[in-house]
DNA sequence: AAACCTAGTTTCAACTATTGAAACAGCAGC
DNA sequence: GCTGCTGTTTCAATAGTTGAAACTAGGTTT
């Protein structure tokens, strides 16, 4: 599950991949190379087949690979059966409406939060732009629930994975305080985000929960301390749980999905 | 290129993955299996190694396998260091608000048309369900301009891939008629889809191509025999080739792109 | 309850692909 | 032409992949 943790070569080629993401613009094989544990030919070889498998886009202008459509592609089928994404929508749509707040829903990709969705309450949706970023586990509202239903052993190797850097002073620093606050999130049902990943912003964070308990992603409503507290906020704690309910239960009943047109 | 032709076991792994990804449901080992030229013991290990990796999302409860998150990250980055989408976007925009159709912009993925973005005039984006959609190259106006100004070498390996199935009876079918058409579109600059993919249905396209003549993407404006004629639509090819031009222009000055909060 | 499936998982020796040091090619600049 | 840099190929040692067969866990039939 530790993902870089041998997998042979086609997680190493994966290792790659990522690498080229991250970059965040189109890079040259020199600059892979530069920060790569590979050695140049393995390193090579990895770049062309990924490049072959459409997975890496090469642009012999500039000499330079980037990540390929056929990612853009496979995400639209990840995208279309996640049981979460499609099935939320039209529930974050009402949250969104009735709260006036930036709400958000997010999965555990790994170590990390990933977020599926967003609304910011005033326009509509602009999907790649904001899906698909990632942020940290440990001091965000989303990461935070979704740690706390997590299994002993799953969570013992994610938090092994935490960086615990400290965004704010309110950042929760070590597995220990991280610990303690999880249980208190399984105690009351909810969770939040006190300025621990930026000054300013609070938010309230629920689980979305199979019948089994298994966290299947996390709902957020963020805000700021101008205009709100945490205490104002937890006054949203039932709407969000009754909304996750909702998610959990259509997630559970409508499994099968087919393309829109 | 030919993406299944033997790229060592990374490739065959990704096979698999497209395999899971087109069954368009989350599904059982079994069904995997049933479909696969592997032996179950191989498949097994494929379909292990790309859960741990994350670009496959088992769900234990169901006992099923799923595109996995992974996948959207990565998807986040390539389209947002994808030369063209993001800078397309503004050009789109203002392309779909003059003329008032549906409006596609298109890069060439293997030997398969992918979309990447689509204006359909009255309301605005909603990314994932729609980008990241595939056709057929042969039969679309926007996969024929950008064969049009492929090199022979990759043309023929693209044309080898084609499936030619008479979708309408314009579509066409052969090898060799489709090279006229191609040649056609090169001496007047432009492509038409006169019904060849669905009845009804008419397009004008045009290339997106770097200054040394290689196709990045397309665009084509979309309409209905009701509406429109080819005729018609062919007075829309100067606007088009201007706005291909535009996007061009930004996608080789402006390289360097970072992410938004 | 025993016997019997079926779907999923593990084992292990044969085999084949991967590996990376080294050597090579292409190309800009001096 | 030489020099330095980036990217590409070679090839023998090595390490990972392969898949028949055997096994386990659940459920179903006799």
């Amino acid at each position: 599950m530790s993902r870089d943790h041998e997998d042979g070569t086609v997680g190493k080629a994966l290792a790659v991949l990522d690498q080229v993401a991250a970059f965040g613009h189109p890079v040259r094989f020199g600059e892979i190379l530069a920060q790569s544990a590979f050695p140049k030919p393995t390193l090579y070889r990895f770049v062309q087949t990924l490049t072959n498998q459409g997975m890496l886009a090469y642009n012999p202008d500039r000499q330079t690979y980037s990540p390929g459509v056929r990612l853009v592609r496979l995400a639209h089928a990840a995208w279309a059966q996640s049981t979460l994404a499609p099935i939320a929508r039209p529930h974050l749509d009402a949250l969104s409406a009735e709260v006036g707040e930036t709400v958000h829903l997010a999965q555990l990709d790994n170590a990390q939060v990933l977020y599926l969705e967003k609304r910011n309450a005033v326009q509509p949706v602009q999907m790649f732009s904001q899906a698909g970023k990632v942020g940290p586990a440990y001091c965000t509202g989303v990461g935070k629930v979704m740690l706390a239903y997590t299994e002993d052993a799953q969570l013992n190797r994610i938090i092994a994975q935490q960086s615990f850097h400290q965004f704010t002073p309110k950042t929760l620093t070590s597995a220990e305080s991280l610990m303690e606050e999880l249980d208190a999130i399984v105690a009351r049902g909810y969770g939040f985000d006190d300025e621990e990943h930026e000054p300013g912003i609070i938010c309230i964070a629920v689980p979305i929960l199979t019948e089994k308990g298994r966290p299947l992603g996390a709902l957020s409503v963020t805000s700021t301390t101008d205009r709100q507290t945490l205490k104002g906020m937890e006054k949203l704690a039932p709407l969000l749980q009754q909304t996750a309910r909702d998610i959990a239960y259509d997630a559970a009943n409508w499994h099968i999905r087919d393309e829109d047109s």
